[in-house]
DNA sequence: GCAATTCTGTAATAAATGGAACAGGCGGCG
DNA sequence: CGCCGCCTGTTCCATTTATTACAGAATTGC
């Protein structure tokens, strides 16, 4: 699977009959959106009959012609999503740099395929006090769930981390009901104990919201709004700066519905914080001239 | 004809049915190779009944959805054929959208600040399975270390997330030793706490990584290594995308420094977790020749 | 130049697909 | 609380489609 169809093709010119050549040679030009359509489109497209076709796949190795078709399609696929697709540049080493572009160029087609009528609604449903808003993780997501949960619990009251062992997430579900939220981060490979809550909870009449990458989770069935982010990265692990990206997106949302309410929370939140370390103001000596973090809350 | 169907859909999502949002959200997301295959193919990918699909196109103004079809092919041939033709960048209102790209632009100016010696120096030692690896952090970037945590856990033994309350914190002091390694995540606004365990650490000779923000926390005076962050968005909370990413780039990077024994570890937890949705295998009716999500540890 | 063989198109077939009618279910409104 | 309307999934049918069998055409070898 490493190389290209393309190249498999121009290798095996040579062993093709006339008629297949010119039809190898038409998707070649057209590659690979001809070998998407129908086995007759192509076939007049290529100036040969149907059949010819249908040899042509066979000798490529392709039991049937919808072997080939979804081939090209997962092979496209993966070019559209990994932004590798990069032309044959790219002078510097593929080592680290490449990765950080690459997420970024992963938020940039995320957010560029999100509608904002979408994110306007998930919005608007975590910024409603009445609703109680419960966030679930997986494995790796979990880390997500939590990180917005602390967002969000400053800007609202109401706000449940669905933490712990599967057994102890049905004492979760007695709590919830029709006017609550669940909101369920879960990227491949997914996770059948987050579906089988997701359930559950839609069962109840739960409003779900699904974070999810481009293959969507199996919770989509059952999500009201989900919201697909690109993950792939060169790594065998993927990427979840999208989705942060998307959690940030939202608590940024939120807490611009009702800024009288997310004003006043933080301040009155503050003063339980022991942040702000109170060295730096007195003990620390001259710290040279940099300006001292100037607080983006104020 | 000028503009992109997926502007289209995402125009007149409005308008759609609650599935057959859904129908359009994955199409979106796998833009635009979901459309290409069968009607049933792509029910499955959305979660959704087959005339759903049939409904979503019609909605969207095909009278078939072969002309839905036709309209992919025709715009991804164009596409494919013009190599400036990329996408039209969406010139939509600065509202939301603004959000992604300026997380994007601060990964970008992250990177290229940080040294790639530096990184690769913390991956060397991140990779040394001698040293016990304790993460730590903040109000909201211990987010980022539990998901750090959980990745590098996998790869190597001997990983420590340091949690629960400073109290316990002393309790983690007495098993670290000058071979140890801290990984700290602490952005403004600092949290004295964090600056008081890694300070004793340091007094023990440990290893002090310090991932922060741009305006260094106090804690860089005694870390070995810091790897600071833009983390300035346009909201009255600071960006951790870019802190994220810097994680995911250290993970990937301690994956590729011994990928036998990556690959080793990853394969054998891998029996031990119970992902990998068995319905989406198996119990999905049709769900034809549809790709499963690839594994990209494969 | 003839014959055998391979190749190619036509025609028929069987499968699978898109599409339409139908009925259950859900939420909204009175 | 019950009725009504819309949405959604299941079932079925008609059509298109891929695929096979066959016969004609071309080509190569002798």
């Amino acid at each position: 699977m490493t190389k290209s169809l393309a190249e498999d093709i121009r290798e095996r010119l040579e062993s093709c009959t006339a008629t297949e050549r010119r039809a190898a040679l038409a998707l070649l030009a057209n590659y690979p959106v001809l070998g998407l359509g129908t086995v007759a489109q192509f076939a007049a497209a290529a100036g040969v009959s149907s059949p010819t076709i249908l040899r042509f796949a066979a000798r490529m190795g392709f039991p049937t012609y919808a072997a080939l078709q979804t081939r090209l399609r997962t092979e496209l696929e993966d070019q559209l999503k990994s932004p590798l697709a990069k032309g044959p540049e790219s002078p510097a080493e593929p080592g680290v740099l490449d990765f950080a572009d690459i997420a970024c160029a992963n938020i940039g087609d995320t957010f560029r395929q999100l509608p904002n009528t979408e994110l306007e609604a998930v919005v608007a449903l975590l910024g409603d006090e009445r609703r109680t808003l419960y966030l679930l993780g997986g494995r790796f997501t979990d880390a997500l769930a939590r990180y917005m949960a602390a967002h969000l619990r400053i800007l609202r009251g109401r706000v449940v981390h669905v933490a712990g062992q599967e057994g102890n997430w049905r004492d979760y579900l007695v709590d919830m009901g029709r006017k609550d939220v669940l909101i369920v981060f879960d990227i491949r490979r997914y996770q059948s104990d987050l579906a089988r809550l997701s359930v559950a909870a839609a069962n109840l009449g739960v409003t779900i919201v699904l974070v999810t990458d481009s293959w969507l989770s199996p919770i989509a069935s059952v999500a009201t709004h989900v919201l697909p982010a690109r993950v792939s990265v060169p790594s065998p692990w993927d990427s979840s700066a999208a989705l942060m990206v998307i959690a940030e997106t939202l608590i940024a949302g939120v807490t611009a519905t009702d800024p009288e309410r997310s004003k006043r929370r933080i301040s009155m939140l503050e003063v339980y914080r022991d942040d702000d370390d109170p060295k730096r103001r007195s003990g620390r000596q001259g710290e040279t001239t940099e300006e001292a973090p100037p607080d983006p809350q104020a």
